[in-house]
Order: C-alpha cells, then sequence, then structure tokens
DNA sequence: GTCTATAAGGGGATAGAC
DNA sequence: GTCTATCCCCTTATAGAC
C-alpha cells in the first residue's frame, strides 16, 4: 500500500495496533519483523518508529490494554457482585464468554506471548491477570463457605474452569452451527454442574478400576 | 559445552530433541536459533545437520512424536474401553492428567507451535489431534445415548473438557502443596461433576428436579 | 561425526531529507 | 509524518578439511 493522502497520525497509530495483533496472532511475536507490520500498515518500516519506541513496547501495550479492558468490562458489568455465589457464578461466566469471542487474537497472544515479555513487562500482565482471576476465586469461595457451591480447592477450580471457558477461543467462530449464545448457554451449564454440590461426586465410586497408581 | 571424547551419533541425536524441545517450549520456534540450540547441545551449528533435514523438519519431529506417544499410550491403556460410560470417562480424565503432567514442554509446543508447521505438518498433527479427541467424545456419546451422561452437544463438551484438563499443565508443577494424585482427584471430580446427570442444571435456576436434598 | 568458514539474506533500529 | 538509505548484527543452511 501506498501512503495515502490525507492519512493522519491518529489513524495511523490505530492501525499500526490493529496489524501488529493481527500479525503477531497469527505468526507468533518473533516470526513478525517490522518490515511485515509497515507492509500491512501501507508505511515504510522507518516511519512505525513515530508511533512505538520499539517492538517489544509494542507487544506490552497490545498485552496490557487486553488486560485492562477485560478488568474494566467485568467491573462494569459486576460493580456490586450479586450476594449469591450461583448467580454471581452465572453471570460471570456468561460475562467471560462474551467478552472473549471476538477477541480471539487478543486471547491468544495474552497467553502465548507471556514468554516474549521482558521481567518488567511480564509482571504487570501477570499481576492484571491475577487480579481478574481472583474475582472468580471469591465467587467460588464464597459458595463452598455457604455450601451452595462444591469447590474443595478454589484456587484449582478457578483455573480449571478458566481454561475451560477461554479455550473457546481456540476453535469457536461463530460461523458454524452454533451461535455465541448457544456457547455461553453450553458452558454456562457445564461450569454450574462442575461446581454443583448436587452432581455424583466423582471419587466416591466404590472400587475405581481406572486408578494407575503404581 | 566442547566436543566430549566418545560422544556417539545415536547420544547426540536425542540430546539434541531434548534441548530443542526445552528451547522451543521456553522462547518460542521463531525465537530460537540453530546457534542456541547447538550451544546447548555441546556441538557446533554446522553438526546439527547431521541429524535433521531442516529447523522445520526438527519441529515435525518433535509434534509428530508427542501426539503419536499420546495415541499409543491412550491405546495401550485402554485396549477395550470400558462398557461403562462413567467408568470410561473416569479412565480418560486420569490417564490424560497422568500423561500430561512432566510433559509440559511438549504439550506447550503443541499448542503453540501449530501455526509455524509447513502446511503439510499441520495436517498431519492436526489429524492425530482429531484421533485422540475422538475418544473423548464417542465416551460422551455413548453415555448421553444411555443417559448416564449430561452432554447435549459432545463435540462441545470434548473440547470444553480437553481444554480444562490440559490447563493444568499451564501451572501445575508437582512443588507446590498439592501432588499430581491430588490434582487427578480434583480434576476427575470437577469432569464428572461437569456431565452428571443429577447436577443442578444452569439455565433453569430455581428448579432442582434432581435433588438428593429436601 | 565434527570442525571452520562462508554464502545469501533478513533482522531491529536510526539519520537526515522533505 | 513519511520517505530513502543505511548500520550492524543475526539468521538458516552448506562446503570442504580433518
Amino acid at each position: 500500500m501506498a501512503r495515502r493522502t490525507g492519512s493522519n497520525g491518529a489513524q495511523t497509530a490505530e492501525t499500526l495496533r490493529r496489524a501488529a495483533l493481527t500479525l503477531f496472532a497469527r505468526h507468533g511475536y518473533a516470526a513478525v519483523s517490522m518490515r511485515m507490520i509497515a507492509a500491512e500498515v501501507g508505511v515504510q518500516p522507518g516511519a512505525l518508529y513515530n508511533y512505538m519506541g520499539s517492538k517489544q513496547d509494542l507487544l506490552r501495550d497490545l498485552m496490557v490494554s487486553h488486560m485492562e479492558e477485560l478488568l474494566a468490562a467485568w467491573t462494569a458489568r459486576a460493580p456490586d457482585p450479586d450476594p449469591d455465589p450461583v448467580v454471581a457464578l452465572r453471570a460471570f461466566v456468561r460475562f467471560h464468554i462474551r467478552h472473549h469471542i471476538g477477541r480471539e487474537d487478543a486471547v491468544f497472544i495474552s497467553y502465548m506471548e507471556l514468554r516474549n515479555l521482558e521481567p518488567d513487562n511480564f509482571a504487570a500482565v501477570h499481576a492484571l491477570r491475577g487480579a481478574y482471576e481472583s474475582a472468580l476465586r471469591v465467587i467460588l469461595e464464597d459458595g463452598a463457605a455457604q455450601g451452595v457451591l462444591h469447590a474443595p480447592d478454589a484456587p484449582v477450580a478457578t483455573r480449571a474452569i478458566i481454561s475451560m471457558l477461554t479455550g473457546v477461543t481456540n476453535w469457536f467462530r461463530g460461523s458454524g452451527r452454533l451461535s455465541a449464545d448457544d456457547i455461553e448457554d453450553i458452558y454456562t451449564d457445564m461450569t454450574l454442574r462442575a461446581v454443583s454440590p448436587t452432581a455424583k461426586g466423582a471419587i466416591h465410586q466404590g472400587e475405581d478400576p481406572c486408578s494407575t497408581h503404581p
């Protein structure tokens, strides 16, 4: 693409962020060159440095922005968490699925490129992730304390649920047989069952022929 | 490391595979240079080409080997699947967790570096992954047909469960307060509950047709 | 089987003109 | 704000000596 007459800085900056997000998700941070980004944006490589300090700064900004947006959206969605942990959990699951569908690139980058962040940048992103996950953990802890949820180990259950929910971005594309609402329903159902105190437990089922403990 | 007297080809080949697995997992395929691998193996960069055709061949071999090993282990573990889907599901969950703990590097590479595989290599790995996931899907379908499992959408439930289980490799390291056995127990419990027909459903809240407690 | 040396090309980032 | 040109370094892979 050649330089377009009338292009301005703010527009180019946003185009740059979107191009980098797509390219990093598709090929990986290390595999994407400044020349590739410049070609996608439609400027010469050197011009990119009007909008970013370095390639690392660009990665950090994309990841921090994603996490801050996620936290802000959850805070706006549930400024006053429902006192019923079951209701709060259902709200969290629907929010998480809904927020992540359509942000597949940012989600993928936020998991895969952690290793390419320099230590200070990693610490910042890691702290934001911890803040978000603690919202779910507190719901599970409250539910367990009240006896309305079954979560003997809340930290582990938190990670298990987050992994299950976020995994939807690995395959769901919205163009298949299921709508985003269908997905929300299925995952909400599975999550609520997974921590339901009325479900059949898995461990106390008599003999376990599957145990492979040596 | 300098060349060691008495080193031989087979030993170097295995050292190369292990070094590449660790480095690819830690820094990413694109960020790892042949020089880094050679330094880790203890040879000069050019000598690596006695053991591999190219860097891409090395990545494909690592990923295909991981998937083939996984499939072979499951086939050996359950050559004759239990006719009771609940028992079969419990066996699958325990197998999956147990097999993946200790293989964090291979698991991470198998998910993160799919995008760096050339089309033919990607197709091969993708097919192997599909074969493995179908083992779980069939269990869920059988269980739903018999009414002993709740899985209204078996393909989606399969992906949700695999994501939840594999997610354990993102954080579990064995040196914390929980043992691998503890993790197996927790995830087996959550998975069985998630597809239990006796759990409280998530969508029709307020009614609880299956509660065992008044 | 491993070494040294090198080919051929791409990498991030900067300088200075306009 | 964007361009052209460039610095200096690293990349994968190969050639040929030993």
